[in-house]
RNA sequence: GGGCGGUUAGCUCAGUCCGGUCAGAGCGCCUCGUUUACACCGAGGACGUCGGGGGUUCGAAUCCCUCACCGCCCACCA
């Protein structure tokens, strides 16, 4: 267990204790949900975060970070709350971006997948992913996660490939899993077809070329010489699967030429003229040539006018031996001979530069052919539906809220999912064919004992070669890892999860999978909070990737910053649903803030009173014996805590940090750790006040600790631990108790406020007065009547604003024996300096500084009244504001005239 | 072609949902400073007509309209 020590080493280092502090964790076990060492209530309700997989093709970056840091927080946060709390790690296998690397790889070694054979390949996946695998869990566990690493899932596990079996099969039983043949997005680079989504389209500069098709001539069956149609394309190759041009109907130019027909040139092909609405009047020549099986409008034409479908190319994009002259030729080399051949034959009517669209494939960055491929389909209409109402319901709600209408747009609009792939790596379609081609889906891994439909033996059955799309058993991914399709304990007690954290880039490839395919074969909403998080980009706003080569690995940065300040810089950097730059500077301020905490943690150590033990348990502070000090600290706490419950309910994470850091350092730093000074070190008081002040601190700086637990870990368990507690206290600040809300005492807090601003002021006029910053000046304050606070903090003004001796005075009082004196005005309160007495005292005033005030007031005064003087602004402004306006502009006048008096002097 | 973000101090960004001491923070810059936690610090300072224009309102960084630029998402003009 942590052995409680009071000293700390001077210098806070992060690498000196960063990694024992995980350690003293995993040897605790608190990270399970029912480890030994939790103090969770298990009448609460779990928090259950599963993790999202990171791909497992090398290591994480800082966006991965990013997510750890947020979504370790939140679990941080339910742990101290007391509930029982399941973080679940896991990797995944990542399909199509694993086989991407691995082929480059390969492909450094002279190898490649054919070279291999299927066995051997997936051989040397699993030795490439073993080795990724322990650097990527490394990188977690330095960071801070603290998952539950006894339930580490892998979407590639036999866990992961029986749900994926009983998915299948059970989408295939309901109707909503189904083969055929139809148009797919097709990578001749990675050899597969890929989903719609993984089609990116870029804006591109290529030709439109304006080609003729002579028309057949009705008489003769042959095609005239000199009646054509001209048709555009992009693509002239795709001429050689040409099945029909297409005009509009209400088209006057071509009415009589529907239903006519034109000959294809090369293939010499007769294709029927057709009128369709797909047409557009205005572009080209209003005449487009159909391509049904390359082209996903013309496919949807073809079908309309049940065109044959031709397909010409081959899976590497070469054109297969239905392209005529043009076989075994690559589709860019046909491409051009295909125009040389028009022109020579005097059939080119025109070549336009012409900018467009052109889909290329996310991983290779290959041109996508769409090609016509015998697949399985999931029917997503259904699915999409339920998880419309899901959200429609508020039985899960998406934070930032704006992602709603995204939501909805790409669900309302979705089309069937192709979850076909041509790859190996990744879960083999459990479907097996009979020669007669039934179709038998098993969740069997050995494959189904006979045909289901004609009783064939198993051994004349073949299984599909192909595998699933791997956010197919991604998408399986919150139940899966609990252990559906069993009934198991874990799936009862912590499904439906809490919160999925994730990148808002993968919303419809991850996030809308998982609550459609959730929805269905679980009936419960797999999330009840999707909370997406934006990109981390570097310092120039470019998106990280290993190609720009300005990937940054989290361990380098944890290296040199710790891990505290890299998961701080990340959470206060973030905007829920915006990308954030990164750079060092934002690591700067975690780092240097931990180090404030730090010393102000040494600082109040070292001032426990001589009549406190070293050991002593904790106690509360004593209120018979706080001053307005310790009533302060106390408040001002209680307002952190009470500003942290707020920004957590809201996802507002960088508004924790925000809120802890103003009120750790600016506030408990700044002002409460000076202000218990003055009482610490002043021996009129009895031990019994000074102890009531050290208690005070300590208290507010446990709170401040467990606040910020979940954002810096590390550090905060360490300084924690050298505070005194009590002993049934938790032996670890991780599984401490969240802080509860606290008395705010507001007329503290604004009196308080007004002496802080007394202070300021006097700075002010010592510096403006040229004043050693050293010397001691005699001042006397004018308090009025209620301006008790002034009495009570009459020794910390003096030493904050090195004073001395302050005297107390009447306002209106002239009674003061200064040579030199300057008059410092904050609020309700004056303090009368002597510059020209103290030692060092070097200038008198300066009249510069108050003459700016006062043209500042006279502008504000000027203002106030302004507004004031505005009837409508008197009967339609709700009374309080008008109120306020008005003590506003007593508190100029009063402010002027002082200021006017003190400049007549 | 639709939709969504962004545009606030030299830099990085809060604040905009719920209009009224909200014009803020950090970094950088300038001036001081070895007051026994911290120079990874302290005290103080300079710097913004909150992208442009219009409107609503007593009052707009904040709401509405519009324009501009940057970015993203969706989309079947060959």
């Amino acid at each position: 267990m942590a052995k409680v020590t009071r000293e700390l080493p001077k210098a806070y280092v992060p690498a000196d204790f960063e990694s024992a502090v995980y350690e003293r964790w995993l040897a605790a076990d608190v990270f399970a949900p029912d480890g030994a060492g939790t103090r969770a209530d298990p009448s609460q309700p779990p928090f259950v975060i599963i993790q999202p997989p990171p791909n497992i093709t090398g290591s994480l970056h800082l966006g991965h970070a990013q997510r750890t840091a947020v979504e370790d927080l939140l679990v941080r946060h339910a742990r101290m709350q007391g509930r029982p709390t399941l973080f679940l790690p896991g990797l995944d296998h990542a399909g199509i971006a694993a086989q991407y690397v691995l082929d480059r790889i390969l492909a450094a070694e002279g190898e490649n997948r054919q070279s291999l054979g299927r066995e051997r390949y997936l051989e040397r996946m699993w030795q490439f992913i073993n080795s990724t695998r322990e650097v990527m869990l490394g990188q977690q566990r330095r960071l801070g996660a603290s998952a539950d690493w006894s339930r580490l899932r892998f979407t590639m596990d036999d866990g992961s490939a029986r749900a994926v079996r009983a998915a299948f099969q059970r989408l295939y039983l309901d109707g909503l899993a189904y083969r055929t043949e139809a148009l797919v997005n097709w990578c001749p680079g990675c050899r597969t077809s890929i989903s719609d989504l993984e089609v990116i389209p870029r804006a591109e500069s290529g030709t439109l070329w304006t080609i003729r098709y002579h028309l057949i001539d009705p008489a003769t069956g042959l095609p005239s010489p000199t009646e054509t149609i001209g048709v555009a394309t992009t693509r002239p190759e795709t001429i050689l699967g040409d099945t029909a041009v297409a005009v509009h109907p209400d088209d006057a130019r071509y009415r009589d030429l529907v239903g006519r027909w034109a000959r294809v040139p090369f293939v010499e092909r007769d294709v029927p003229i057709i009128a369709d609405e797909v047409v557009d009047r205005g572009f080209g020549t209003g005449a487009v040539k159909i391509t049904p099986a390359h082209d996903h409008d013309d496919y949807e034409t073809g079908r309309r006018h049940a065109l044959p479908m031709i397909t010409i190319l081959a899976d590497d994009a070469t054109i297969n031996d239905l392209g005529d002259g043009y076989v075994g030729l690559d589709r860019y080399a046909v491409r051009a001979r295909v125009v040389a051949d028009l022109e020579a034959r005097g059939d080119l009517v025109s070549a336009t530069p012409h900018e467009m669209l052109i889909g290329r494939c996310d991983r290779s960055d290959d041109v996508v052919e769409p090609r016509l491929k015998t697949q399985w389909f999931i029917r997503t209409r259904p699915l999409a539906d339920r998880a419309l109402d899901a959200t429609r319901s508020g039985r899960t709600a998406i934070v930032p809220k704006r992602f709603v209408k995204v939501w909805e747009h790409w669900l309302t609009n979705i089309r069937d999912w192709n979850v076909s792939r041509q790859l190996w790596w990744g879960h083999r379609i459990p479907a097996w064919y009979c020669p007669d081609g039934h179709v038998t889906v098993s969740t069997d891994p050995a494959g189904p004992a006979a045909c289901e439909v004609c009783a064939r033996p198993a051994a004349e059955l073949e299984q599909d070669p192909d595998i699933f799309d791997t956010w197919f058993s991604a998408g399986l991914w919150p139940f899966s890892t609990l252990g559906w399709p069993e009934d198991t304990p874990d799936l009862e007690r912590y499904y439906p999860t809490s919160v999925l954290e994730t990148a808002h880039e993968i919303l419809f490839f991850w996030v809308a999978r998982m609550m459609m395919l959730g929805l269905h074969l679980t009936d419960r909403e797999p999330f009840h909070t999707i909370f997406l998080s934006g990109l981390i980009r570097d310092p120039l706003g470019q998106k990280m990737s290993k190609t720009k080569g300005n990937v940054v690995d989290p361990l380098s940065v944890i290296e040199e910053s710790g891990a505290d300040a890299l998961r701080f810089a990340v959470i206060h950097g973030a905007t829920p649903g915006e990308d954030q730059k990164f750079g060092s500077q934002k690591l700067e301020i975690g780092r240097t803030f931990a180090n404030k905490l730090w010393n102000a943690t040494r600082y109040v150590l070292g001032a426990r009173p001589s009549s406190i033990a070293p050991d002593a348990e904790r106690q509360d502070p004593p209120k018979a014996h706080l001053g307005v000090s310790e009533r302060w600290i106390r408040s001002r706490t209680a307002a952190a805590v009470a500003g942290v419950d707020e920004a957590i309910g809201d996802c507002q994470l960088a508004e924790v940090t925000r809120t802890l850091y103003d009120a750790i350092w600016s506030e408990f730093c700044d002002w409460g750790l000076e202000l218990a000074k003055v009482r610490l070190s002043d021996a009129s008081l009895a031990d019994a006040e000074r102890e009531a002040t050290w208690w005070t601190l300590v208290e507010s700086l446990d709170t401040f600790l467990r606040l910020l637990h979940p954002v810096m870990p590390f550090v905060t368990e360490v300084l924690w631990a050298a505070l005194p507690h009590r002993r049934d206290e938790s032996p670890l600040l991780i599984t401490a108790r969240w802080p509860a809300p606290g008395e705010r005492d507001e007329a503290v807090d604004s009196t308080v406020a007004e002496v802080l601003d007394l202070v300021r002021a006097i700075r002010n006029a010592r510096t403006e007065a040229g004043v050693d910053a050293a010397a001691w000046l005699p001042g006397v304050a004018l308090v009025p009547a209620d301006g008790d606070v002034v009495e009570a903090l009459r020794p910390a003004i003096e030493r904050l604003a090195r004073i001395r001796p302050l005297t107390l005075a009447v306002p209106g009082s002239d009674a003061h024996p200064f040579v030199s004196p300057v008059p410092v005005l904050a609020g309700r309160f004056q303090v009368v300096l002597d510059v020209g007495g103290g030692a060092g005292a070097a200038a008198g005033p300066d009249r510069g500084r108050e003459e700016r005030q006062l043209a500042d007031a006279e502008g504000l005064l000027e203002a106030a009244r302004a507004r004031l003087a505005s009837p409508q602004f008197i009967e339609r402004a709700p009374a309080p504001i008008v109120e306020g306006a008005r003590a506003r502009e007593a508190e100029l006048e009063g402010l002027v005239a002082r200021l006017r008096e003190s400049l007549s002097r």
